[in-house]
DNA sequence: CGTCCCACCTGATTGC
DNA sequence: TGCAATCAGGTGGGAC
């Protein structure tokens, strides 16, 4: 579900509310593949932890501990349909919820994904992430990413060693913007088109974090509230409809099994 | 190593 | 209406 602006909107909003807050206690659902760290190794580090701060790396929200026992961040990874809520403990708890984090205050961290490809773990060191920041990336080191490589520019863009954060919404809509066909290989761009690539990318994440993210179907902040990007999609879910800037009707296609959409006139 | 494809899940929507 | 097929904001592992 979640790509860099709906997890960014996610930590802020749990930040906000829950920084400074002690973690009292941990319920786990012990559904095995949700649970990358072992069950009982998340709640040993995070019960008695004090909830330092909570940012986004990649598109995983970064949860920094406060211990007696040492330095630990909790990985919280969204998957598909991941959410991440603070809630009011009289709030009944949703379908599919696989660990609630109960606060000093009785309010609770719950962490829902019915399709349960999210994954939880606790690392002992800070956590940077496999690829490179694409919201402060510049010109060079964005061209570096992509040199020599056959593969089309959009599966690059997806590739999370290479940047992270970026997901199929993102990489369609920044590709629209810059006027650059999903199918290209991504070592055959040219500087100029690299660098319209990057700026394109760069005011989508910025215009999407600002509007809370896209929700196309599940996406919800950290309150429940859902995002208003997906009113300004030019291509995402336009399949057939017209391009708004030439009109041509957009398409469809799939490359690397994900669903592609672009405008044939203005992408080339 | 780079690239491709599929499996991992549930739920909503589409089509017969 | 009912049921099967298809499709989803993601990743990771195996095959080549």
């Amino acid at each position: 579900m979640p790509e860099l602006p709906e997890v960014e909107t996610i930590a802020n909003g749990v930040n906000e509310r829950v920084r400074g807050a002690r973690i009292v206690s941990v319920w786990t659902s012990g559904k095995p593949q949700t649970f990358k760290s072992p069950e009982n190794e998340i709640e040993e580090v995070l019960t008695g932890a004090r909830i330092e701060r909570v940012r986004r790396v990649g598109k995983t929200v970064v949860v920094t501990l406060g211990r007696e026992q040492g330095q630990a961040e909790f990985l919280v990874h969204l998957g598909m349909t991941g959410r991440l809520l603070v809630a009011e403990r009289e709030v009944p708890l949703p379908a599919h919820t696989h660990a609630v984090l109960t606060l000093a205050d009785g309010r609770e961290v719950r962490f829902v994904d019915p399709r349960r490809f999210g994954r939880l773990s606790v690392v002992r060191e800070a956590y940077l992430g496999p690829g490179a920041e694409p919201t402060t990336i510049g010109d060079e080191e964005f061209a570096k990413l992509f040199r020599g490589r056959k593969v089309a520019i959009k599966a690059a863009l997806l590739n999370q060693s290479l940047l992270h954060g970026v997901g199929n919404i993102y990489a369609d809509e920044s590709l629209f913007r810059a006027g650059i066909r999903p199918t290209r290989a991504a070592g055959k761009l040219t500087r100029t088109e690299l660098a319209r690539l990057r700026e394109a990318l760069q005011k989508v994440l910025a215009r999407a974090i600002e509007l809370g993210g896209s929700s196309v179907s599940d996406y919800v902040d950290a309150e429940g509230m859902t995002g208003y990007f997906q009113i300004e999609h030019a291509v995402y879910g336009r399949g057939g409809e017209a391009c708004k800037v030439c009109g041509t009707a957009i398409k469809k296609m799939v490359l690397g099994g994900r669903g592609t959409h672009y405008c044939p006139v203005c992408q080339r």
